[in-house]
DNA sequence: TTTCTATATGCAAATACTGCATACCCAATT
DNA sequence: AATTGGGTATGCAGTATTTGCATATAGAAA
């Protein structure tokens, strides 16, 4: 499934047009993005967190020529799937 | 941040009342969530996709204990963030 | 049409995972 | 507004799993 096709669900379910909805889907992750950016964890209670996670320099290699590269550090956005989440794909 | 901080964020945005916000949020969430159940994967350009990831049956260990314990297969939901996603943090 | 994303490759190192108790923070109800 | 019940984070040990590097291509999406 990709966003287009989201989006047409949404359109539904919320009642509004589909570019109303794009509209509204995209302020919600540009916001979640936002508020990722000052503080470092988005908590969503029933659904999951979104944090931003560290991640180490290390060492790494180039798999087309095998030869070994440093890494630099870098950070990423995780999503730890609340409990509910794992439940409702493990019945 | 958790849900309710990110709702009065959402208001602002959406010029929404919070309950709407709410029950806005609330109904993207369900429809990921649907569409994860039936489809195994939501992708979102520009954002990140959701993915249903199949987790082999496996030995693990109590850590308290250090008894081996056989761990069932299982099934957990995995955001891989968009390439917008990462750059965005590794500024 | 033009941008975005998945895939495939080898391999080292980081990190996730498990049970469980405690502490904590949040959400909802009264 | 306050209390309480519930969801979530943390730490632990050791193994399994994931990550992420370069890069081109194919396929899909905007």
């Amino acid at each position: 499934m990709n966003k287009k096709q989201l989006i047409v669900k949404l359109s539904g379910a919320l009642n509004l047009s589909k570019a109303d909805s794009e509209r509204t889907f995209d302020t919600i992750t540009n916001t979640i993005l936002d508020a990722l950016k000052g503080d470092d964890s988005v908590k969503i209670a029933g659904f999951g967190t979104y944090k931003v996670a560290k991640r180490k320099a290390r060492v790494g290699r180039n798999p087309r020529t095998g030869e070994q590269i440093q890494i630099a550090a870098s950070q990423k956005v995780k999503f730890l799937p609340a409990k509910a989440l794992k439940e409702v794909f493990n019945k």
